[in-house]
DNA sequence: TAAAAAACGCAACTCAATTGCGTTTTTTTA
DNA sequence: TAAAAAAACGCAATTGAGTTGCGTTTTTTA
């Protein structure tokens, strides 16, 4: 059995696992993360099927993968939506845990996610309930950095 | 003289110091933001001047404020436009410093500029080039965490 | 104070994202 | 496993923040 294969009977026990219906588009697309382990856009998803998926559909799709806590998404340098797979230790359906950083390379525009990173010292902020953070570097990745 | 007018006087000179046409609306709205203190939405303005300013007009002038070095954009929870003034001592025309924090209260939905909070430690980034640093913190702010 | 430059209002436009709805596919269940 | 129920799909229209073109008005310059 090919590797492709394989990966598309996982992508499937997730969707099932998940009480995702198992079209043969949310499979592919799900697979499509998996195996390309990086940050899509919305754009990316359409090209890669050759646009023979409608945009309404590839939100949907990626809105109840995210609801489910499989994806979620991340900013690019403008602001546009794109969409990483989660760290599966951390997110779940009920509860998910994005408090890490990204980084946006501005020569690719790809998204890294900095799970890593340590959170800012906020003593300054007393009094202020803090829920939330989001950190955003931007610059050149490792890659676009050796050219 | 009226604290009202004297403010006018300075937003007047400050608009002509930085080269900005001085007309009734910039004066007014310069004034709005040195009067208000707090970061401002397109909306906020546009209710403030009960609609009788065009929203391209709004745009354009914060566009021409931005530029100068007198106020820059900040975040809001929906990633949408939001304007603060500049601290004097760091920005400028020819420079801006904007890597500092934002905190933004899910209640009252105002947005502060965190001046003195520490970069985090991002020493895992070997090899990635760093030029900048988006920090935003979201939760409740001291007054609304009092009610 | 006349000419040039900038700002203004209006309406049309852009573009990512969303929604309504009739049709098709998947899932449920009897 | 076939019919009923639920979910997903495609298409087209819509939303909403933000932008742009252009003719008119206001401000600045000389």
């Amino acid at each position: 059995m090919s590797l492709k294969n394989k990966a598309s009977i996982v992508s499937k026990s997730i969707l099932s696992k998940n009480g995702i219906s198992r079209t043969r588009f949310r499979t592919d697309l799900l697979n499509l993360f998996y195996t390309t382990k990086v940050s899509l856009s919305i754009d990316d998803i359409l090209k890669h099927f050759h646009n023979s998926i409608n945009k309404a559909t590839v939100y949907r799709s990626l809105e109840s993968f995210e609801k489910k806590g499989l994806i979620h998404k991340v900013p690019d340098s403008n602001n546009l939506k794109r969409y990483s797979l989660c760290n599966e230790e951390e997110c779940s359906e009920s509860s998910h845990n994005h408090n890490h950083g990204h980084f946006i390379c501005y020569s690719c525009n790809q998204t890294f996610c900095i799970e890593d990173i340590k959170s800012p010292d906020i003593t300054c902020l007393k009094g202020f309930y803090v829920k939330e953070l989001k950190l955003t570097l931007e610059g050149y990745c490792r890659d676009c950095t050796k050219i």
